[in-house]
DNA sequence: CCTACCGATCGGTAGG
DNA sequence: CCTACCGATCGGTAGG
């Protein structure tokens, strides 16, 4: 109850943008991605904004206030590109390849505040936690959903739908750990060459 | 070098185990799994031995020493158990799935370590984590030279082994996440399902 | 293994 | 956004 409205006053704030507020929230996910969130003191993000700590309390409310800013809006983001791939339309087939292509996107475009996300999330307090674990479900749910399609269609074999979003996913939240956005591979390709290994065993019967 | 030093200190404290070191050991693996390593004070452990944390001293140099105790402990026993994986014979498909056996009995048997060592091992200091990415790449190889070996022997496609082992390395490392020792799975029918997805892609031209 | 204690650092606040 | 500062906690040590 308590965080829904945290998240209705940060939508606010996203209607509103300050500019001053964006760069906070950029330069303490570059800190959080390279140090870690507990290795990072709040005087490094304030000394990166050219401020002293007591002043960045005019933005934030709290350190972890901040860290939960970064992280539901990955996975906001996360949901909502998924939320496109599916209504994209096609067979199942090809919408679990846009599902992927889209998770790989947010490796392209936001590859900091995705090993955010996943590094740190667990030092929210509960109630961040319970709010980021609601919005993995749901995203989950889309894959589960679009692997239960293609077995019913006939795409897919006698796969368990869970298991196969699980694999799915794990294959490519890999990624996450090696991919460099400025490299040589798309992340397009990325997602194709794991679908390739996958997919022959959603087929399977 | 120098950790090459401390490593033989390491094993020789292993030939000669004080029980007390040991309760240490455990005790430091559970809090860190359960809380996380930087949010796990020494006094936590201190107490959870019941003693004083300045008496902590008289069996660690440091915190992070005893870190990479627990991480260092936990990749090695992962390379001993592969190794006798890949020894016990028979074809490249047979091996790989003795090595998804062996690396689900690892979080059969020592899941907190595991979830220590995956998740805590960036903070340890360079020298350390050089150790610990050496161990992890020798443990790798195996599971590359399997699937090559596969290739030749045909049981494989033409997939591209590093591609290949870190589909399944992920795969079962995502059970890390979520197994459960007691539970009613056993290691080996969830190293098994997995395979059944991942193997029709390992076979695919 | 204990007592007693350290210097450093931390997130955060009051008042302007 | 700054100055000045806080109470708490941290890993670790000296001397026994």
């Amino acid at each position: 109850m308590r965080s829904m409205a945290k998240r209705a006053k940060t939508a606010q704030r996203m209607r509103l943008p300050s500019s001053r507020y964006n760069d906070l929230i950029h330069i303490a996910t570059d800190l959080f991605a390279r140090d870690g969130y507990e290795r990072t003191p709040v005087r490094a993000i304030s000394d990166a904004m050219g401020i002293e700590s007591g002043s960045l309390y005019s933005h934030i409310s709290s350190k972890e206030g901040l860290l939960y800013e970064i992280v539901i809006e990955c996975a906001d983001e996360f949901f909502r590109r998924s939320e496109l791939a599916r209504k994209s339309g096609g067979t199942a087939e090809q919408i679990l390849r846009r599902l992927c292509h889209a998770h790989m996107s947010m490796f392209r475009d936001e590859l900091a505040a995705c090993q955010v996300y996943y590094d740190e999330w667990r030092k929210l307090n509960a109630d961040h936690q319970e709010d980021v674990i609601a919005q993995r479900k749901r995203y989950e749910k889309i894959y589960r959903q679009t692997i239960a399609d293609g077995i019913r269609d006939g795409s897919f074999g006698t796969i368990d739908p869970q298991w196969g979003t699980m694999v799915v996913l794990s294959a490519l939240n890999w990624a996450s750990v090696w991919y460099n956005p400025k490299g040589p591979l798309t992340a397009e390709h990325v997602a194709d060459s794991m679908l390739d290994v996958i997919f022959p065993g959603l087929r399977a019967r």
